[in-house]
DNA sequence: ATACTAGCTGGACGCTGTACAGTTCGCAAC
DNA sequence: GTTGCGAACTGTACAGCGTCCAGCTAGTAT
C-alpha cells in the first residue's frame, strides 16, 4: 500500500526478512509470488534481487527454512540404524504434515537442495552406512524414502478427498515406512 | 512458420490431433506450452480451445494418453492378487520411464485424473479387494503404490546424477516394490 | 436459398519472472 | 571532513504465459 520512497531509499530488508514474508506468504495462500512477496514487504519486486539469485533460490530458502524443523539426532553408538532413520523420516513427515502448502513445492523439485536438505541427507547416509549400505545404494535406498515420505505427505493436502483423520493417515505412513526400512536394510544381509 | 489462414479458415484440427502435437512436444523439449503447441499445428493458440477446455485437460489427456500404454491384465480366478498388483506397477513404472519428461507433470499433480487412469485404480482396487482390503485402507494402499512407482520413475530423469543404469534402477524398483505389497497385503492378516 | 453453428484469427488483458538504467544512502579511506 | 564507491532500491520495460472477446467464414441443416 505505502509505496512512498524514491529510489535510492533503503527499506531495510534483508535476506532474511525477504524469506520470512516468502514463509508466511506460502503458508497462507499457498502462491509465492516475487511480486506478491515484494508487495508484503512494501518493496518494488525487483528489490528482493539484491537478496536472493532467483524465485527458485527464493523457494529453495523458503523449503529449507522449514526443514529446519525436523528433529535429526546424530548418530548414537549403541542404537539402531533403522529405529533412527525411522525416526528422522517420521519428524520430516510430521513437519511436512503441518506444512500443507508447500508439499507440492517439494514434489515439484523432488525434494529440497539447502543446507538443511543436505545436513538431513548426510545424518541418513550415515545411519545407512552403520546397517551397512553405502555407495549408490544407499542414495537410492535415501531417495526411495524421500519419495515416500513428501508423496504420503502429499495426500493431507489432496483436494477432493474424503478427509481421512491424520491421525489415521499418520499410521499408515508409519507402518509403509516400517516395510520400507525393514526392506531396505534386510537386503544387505 | 505457416501463418497464410484467414479467420474461418478451417485448419482440420481435432482432440486427437491437439493432443497428438502435445505429446510430441512434451516428449521432445519436456515442456507443453499452448503457443508451442499451436504452433507446432500451424495455427493460432486460441484455436486449441476449441478442442480442449483448459491446458490442465490438455496435459491430463496427454498423461493419460500415455497410460492407455500400460498392460493391465482383469483379474484372473486363480492368480495371487499381490502378482497382479506388482505386474501392473511394474508395467506402469516401465511406461512412466519410457516417458521421463512427464514425470514431473505426474508427479505436480499427484498422479492422473483421466479415464485410464481411473481404470488402472479400478482394476487395483479390485486385486486389493481379493486380498481383503477394502475401502479407506485400499485407496490409501493404492495411492502408496502410486507415489512410489511415480517417485521412483523420477529418479530416472533426474538432474546431476550419475547415471545409473536403467537396468539396476528397475531391480532396485521392482525390490522396494515387494517389501511394499507384502507389507500392504499382510497388514490386514 | 437461408439460417445457424463450430472452427478459426486478430487482438488484447492481466499475470508471471527478470534485466537495465538511474538515484541515493551508508560506510570506508584519505 | 570531504570524497568516493558499492550496495540497496525504484521505475520502466520486455518477453512469455494462459485465456477471454469479438469478428469472420466454411460447412451443415433446414
Amino acid at each position: 500500500m505505502r509505496s512512498s520512497r524514491g529510489p535510492g531509499q533503503r527499506a531495510g530488508l534483508s535476506r532474511d526478512r525477504v524469506l520470512d514474508a516468502a514463509t508466511d506468504l506460502l503458508a497462507e495462500s499457498g502462491a509465492v509470488t516475487m511480486r506478491a512477496v515484494a508487495q508484503r514487504l512494501g518493496v518494488a519486486p525487483n528489490a528482493l534481487y539484491s537478496h536472493v539469485a532467483d524465485k527458485t533460490e527464493l523457494v529453495d530458502g523458503v523449503l529449507d527454512r522449514v526443514l529446519a524443523q525436523v528433529d535429526a539426532p546424530p548418530l548414537e553408538p549403541g542404537g539402531s540404524p533403522g529405529d533412527a532413520m525411522h525416526r528422522l523420516m517420521t519428524s520430516t513427515h510430521g513437519v511436512l504434515i503441518r506444512h500443507p502448502q508447500l508439499v507440492p513445492a517439494f514434489l515439484a523439485r523432488q525434494g529440497a537442495r539447502g543446507a538443511n536438505a543436505r545436513h538431513l541427507g548426510a545424518v541418513m547416509l550415515e545411519h545407512l552406512a552403520v546397517a551397512g549400505i553405502t555407495g549408490d545404494a544407499a542414495r537410492e535406498a535415501l531417495r526411495v524414502l524421500i519419495v515416500y515420505t513428501i508423496g504420503f505427505a502429499a495426500f493431507d493436502g489432496a483436494p477432493d478427498e474424503r478427509p481421512v483423520p491424520h491421525s489415521e493417515l499418520r499410521a499408515d505412513f508409519d507402518r509403509g515406512l516400517h516395510w520400507l526400512i525393514t526392506g531396505i536394510i534386510e537386503s544387505v544381509r
